[in-house]
DNA sequence: GAGGCGGATGTTATATCATAACAATACTGC
DNA sequence: GCAGTATTGTTATGATATAACATCCGCCTC
């Protein structure tokens, strides 16, 4: 039967998923969101997007930057940050301190905290919005009077796919 | 009366706390640290460790190369990165990944998460070690079959000390 | 104390990540 | 079309981090 359901999908994907359907949708929703917006999704800031979806793992600017001119396209290390600093302002794509790199949200639009499962193995880096982490972080810095703005939360470890054969897996989404 | 149950201060210190009292404790900590491992806290080390501990505020690498040039010390940004090494292995000193930098660790040698509220008033990062954090995120991400190896977790907001005047304080630690 | 060994530091060069500043172009509303 | 603004191009540079090899220093052995 058709999985008509989609969204909100398991954080770690089995590798032979269809990733074409990450990438369409990540970037409909993106579109959706520009236009509901008044913002400007251009063609720039739409392949961006794209390269940054191209896995699940999160990526270096001057990785997409050697993309970019890969494809034929002049470009400069502020034409991926500029773009990549419009991304991640409407949540299209968050920075991942640790590793100096971008992922895209899945769910962007809805508000979330942007907590982060990074495997070790496959470099992907999942999203997890759970409210128990963010509840303890608010209550731990409560106790202390510290008003908490922003949580930087990145978990590294190893995902479910790569806990048997520690160490040769595939770095892709 | 004299205080004599030092140790697990206050997470946020008023900023006219006795501040060298919490570098000669670290650095105490980490001689004794240092000596039961086998491990050589030398002349170097120290110094850095004493240089990072000089506020409560993560340092860059390349500031504690500065001082320690204005001292006279011959130094390159690698013999900065090698003593941090050293620090950061022992557990001496943490990394703050969202700032590039390092703030020293009150509780050498006991085992600890290294969650850290980071006010964006002073600076000061404050080491917390909750166990409700922590364990909302083994408990998350035991859920969909992800195992932890490293947390990061740097909250940014205001301390209690930079909730009033917001916007003039002092950046010191 | 000469010689050898390993860890620590010195030194030079370079890799990697990010932004400043200004020019040119493209879109929007009138 | 024109003016005003946002976007992108371009050049240069700042900020963070490491590779590679030389030198030094403490320690052990003989």
């Amino acid at each position: 039967m058709p999985d008509t359901t989609t969204h909100a999908r398991a954080p770690f994907e089995a590798a032979d998923h269809d990733h074409d359907r990450c990438i369409t949708e990540a970037v409909a929703a993106a579109a959706e969101l520009c236009e509901r917006r008044g913002a400007r999704l251009t063609d720039l800031r739409r392949r961006i997007l794209e390269l940054v979806w191209r896995s699940h793992a999160p990526r270096g600017a001057y990785s997409i930057l050697e993309t970019l001119q890969q494809q034929g396209r002049s470009a400069a290390p502020p034409t991926v940050y500029r773009a990549l600093d419009f991304l991640l302002a409407h949540g299209l794509v968050h920075r991942i301190e640790s590793l100096n790199a971008v992922v895209g949200c899945p769910t962007p639009g809805k508000p979330h905290s942007g907590h982060f499962l990074i495997c070790t193995g496959c470099g992907v880096a999942a999203e997890v919005d759970d409210r128990r982490i963010g509840g303890a972080v608010e209550a731990s810095a409560g106790e202390v009077g510290f008003r908490v703005e922003r949580q930087t939360i990145e978990i590294a470890g190893r995902c479910p796919n790569c806990q048997d054969g520690e160490g040769a897996e595939s770095h892709a989404g």
